[in-house]
DNA sequence: CGTTTGCATTGACGCAAATCAACCTTTCGC
DNA sequence: GCGAAAGGTTGATTTGCGTCAATGCAAACG
């Protein structure tokens, strides 16, 4: 028995698909109005407090949907309690794991959370017969493989600095994208995250992080004004210290 | 320019679709006989050898398509030649990144390898007339995208020893569900990988793949006919060594 | 108000894996 | 059959990061 298995409540809500704010990146960017208004009479939205569990690991799943709004992380655990985060979902991204009735990993919220959720059993079937929603989830899945791969990239070969710098550089692009614009010299952004859950995401303890955090600005390449607020004044620099050769300027 | 920019050859050439040694489990899975018929007119066989650069990260791919035969591994490199593989496609496997002209990685035949290719233009035609194909490759893209995220617990958090248990578990289930069984004792399977590719795969050096794997060997873990083929004299007992819960006999 | 609790920082120390280096074995071209 | 090259093993040494431990700091609480 999961979150997820009690009814749902009303927080949150958007009636009208239409006027939802993830309209234009979610599973749904490709629905048309008809569509819209299957998906509309089937949806129910459930709001969840930072850190409450979303689903544990292994448990069947009856529910799953899009971030609306907050952020979600996906790990893994092992026997002895090491854990290592898979996944970072923010605003738009797809939570659940279609075509198989178990997530192989913890489903967490990290800050307060909206989900728009659909049954499993409901959203299979509309997946059968929605092409829209289909082709939208298979884009999505291909996306979310390559930022899987460059993450595997960076917690195979990339030291604990060049790690922490990466991570920067994914959160002020997270942030820049979102607001529809470039990363650029002088962007400020929050990190949503604790410690512990940057250690997490990044293969270290959490006292590498503080350590790796506190190098990096006392070399200048990110100034905080409190712990989780942070201001990038040279972006081109923290590309560099994250081991990346130049920014394809994607906003995606 | 790359390998796959040249005419494809015709070796290792299946010419029914319904005959192909991989027909059951590829992108085509799903497909029925006319489906296949259209597939079969479009297709062609290459041949790479092993070492060989299917294709160069970030140029653009002109052709995907299926592992037929042998293993291509995917992977990336950073700017001062730290690698780290982030992909390993055997038989059935697909290469490529549809829906996006360039794949972000490198892909190299590992072995000799046999694919079947579409150019990308065609591929992404059909995906869009057959829905069959598109079903199965978001399956794939799914199945995937859960492989890549036990890796990234292997690379984050297991050590060498671990990461070493862990990859000859994933060959032998390899090579059993090959040949359509269970993992179990006494199990024997090839390395198809040098000890420089297991190395970027576990994000080690080879010298440590090469004392962890005597390790396991002394440990009586593993037992080495040659330095490529090994035996399981004890899967569970290897499975523990990797970290792993347990098995929970996926044939997949 | 002092105490507790959660989160973060800093320091000292140890260890696992990287690095540097030598050497062995097998394969391959000539 | 010889020399070179590629792949693999083993040893000595270094080092980056983890572990253990103490301390700071702010919000939450009785």
């Amino acid at each position: 028995m999961n979150a997820l298995d009690t009814p749902p409540e009303c927080s949150g809500r958007v009636d009208r698909c239409l006027e939802c704010p993830i309209r234009d990146r979610a599973v749904c960017t490709y629905c048309d109005e008809s569509e819209l208004s299957a998906l509309e009479a089937l949806k129910s939205y459930r709001r969840f407090a930072p850190g409450q569990e979303i689903v544990a690991a292994d448990e069947e799943m009856s529910f799953l949907g899009s971030v609306v709004d907050g952020v979600v992380s996906l790990s893994k655990t092992m026997a002895d309690g090491r854990r290592q985060m898979v996944g970072l979902m923010f605003p738009s991204d797809f939570v659940g794991r279609p075509l198989r009735p178990v997530a192989p990993y913890d489903a967490t919220a990290v800050t307060g959370v909206t989900l728009c959720l659909f049954t499993r059993h409901r959203f299979e079937r509309l997946l059968r017969e929605t092409p829209a929603l289909e082709k939208r989830l298979l884009e999505m899945a291909l996306d979310e493989l390559d930022a899987a791969r460059d993450w595997m990239l960076l917690l195979g070969r990339k030291t604990a600095r060049e790690k922490i710098a990466t991570f920067m550089v994914i959160l002020a692009r997270r942030t820049a994208s979102s607001r529809k614009m470039r990363p650029g010299d002088g962007l400020r952004f929050q990190l949503p995250l604790t410690r512990e859950a940057i250690a997490d995401y990044l293969g270290l303890t959490i006292e590498t992080v503080s350590r790796q955090i506190t190098v990096l600005r006392k070399d200048g390449l990110l100034v905080f004004e409190d712990a989780r607020h942070c201001v990038v004044p040279d972006y081109v620099a923290l590309l560099d210290a994250a081991g990346e050769d130049s920014d394809g300027g994607v906003i995606a």
